[in-house]
DNA sequence: CGAGCGCTTGATTGAGTTCAAAAATCGTGG
DNA sequence: CCACGATTTTTGAACTCAATCAAGCGCTCG
């Protein structure tokens, strides 16, 4: 929802004391290829920042299958959304696909921004709004397209993540078994 | 997105220029069940508030199969976010199920959006957050949830609008079709 | 009271899953 | 830099859940 980027960097003209108590509460992390930065049941969960390297969200089903819900290349934000808007222990799992570095918002930092001016928060609602539009499609997506259609639509929008990423977890994001996403790259050549 | 009984009545200390220039561009409508309120295609598409009654939004797919992205009962929101956020035409139909009372809130109305007081929009920017969280569960019943598992979900999330609306609707909502509903709920009785 | 819409039921079909195993690729230590 | 083990991708067969097709029932409202 909120990238600190902007924060950080393009509104340097309103050091005020808010902005100042909101970066000094952020945590700046590196971390390996395959560390879990939060798991399901933590209450007040993060939101991660991703400077660089790339993060996956998942949920894990009661017969122990992942379901990716979001990629997190460069630049993008990654939260459990549902936690943090209803205050409820976090559904999701965070991880890091490849080695990254990663700026961690917390929960008290983003009460920190009800103090902020309102051009700052107008962007965040802006910001959020954008994202709100991506799970729009991704719903409509899973409920209108066939599997080989989510496919395309994924390397359509993706291009970049297809190359980063093994298949089984692209498969996992379109809702199919590696199995079934082999075969449909079969039929598509 | 934005609920407007929020602005005209709560606000009511903040009785500026703002303020009232918004109230003065919404509209209300009363519209007969069965009315398609917003269509496909449509550029700058608007919010609607519902007032009273009960309004769908949904796709319709290449082969003309109507799937349903949400349900909009009393004092609800209903719009097409992604068209809203990046200025696509709309992909989203609306319609009324119910013989319904609307405020439309054109795009005009949200640009005023702008130059809200600080307290309001970030009120706005709460309530958009738990309209992300809603979408995010959403994704991941899409995802990791059987039928039924979705069938008994919407039962406990949604029991009034159960009782309103005829079964199709929601085996569309649920991303199954009439009869696989039927076999469902026969098996749970 | 009849026509049409919505719900149910059954038979058939198909997309995608599961299970199993082979082939290809990756990564790490020697 | 190569080799070997581990992981990932592919392939195939059998199966499953839900879709489609088709028909009958029951309610409502015109």
């Amino acid at each position: 929802m909120i990238s600190l980027t902007n924060l950080l960097n393009s509104s340097n003209k309103l050091d005020d004391d808010v902005t100042n108590k909101i970066k000094a509460s952020l945590k700046q992390v590196v971390v390996k290829k395959g560390t879990v930065l939060q798991r399901s049941g933590k209450m007040s969960s993060n939101s991660y920042f991703v400077k660089k390297g790339l993060l996956k969200s998942y949920v894990i089903d009661e017969k122990g299958k992942e379901h990716i819900f979001t990629f997190a290349p460069e630049n993008w934000l990654i939260s459990d959304i549902e936690s943090q808007s209803y205050n409820s222990p976090a559904v999701l799992f965070i991880e890091a696909i490849e080695d990254s570095e990663i700026e961690i918002i917390s929960k008290h930092s983003l009460e920190l921004f009800k103090e902020l001016p309102q051009p700052v928060i107008y962007n965040e609602l802006q910001r959020l709004l954008k994202r709100c539009g991506t799970l729009q499609r991704r719903v409509l997506m899973l409920m209108s397209f066939s599997a080989k259609e989510r496919y395309n639509e994924f390397i359509k929008t993706y291009p970049d993540i297809v190359q980063r990423v093994p298949q089984r977890l692209i498969a996992s994001y379109l809702g199919i078994t590696p199995q079934a996403l082999s075969t449909l790259r079969k039929k598509y050549k």
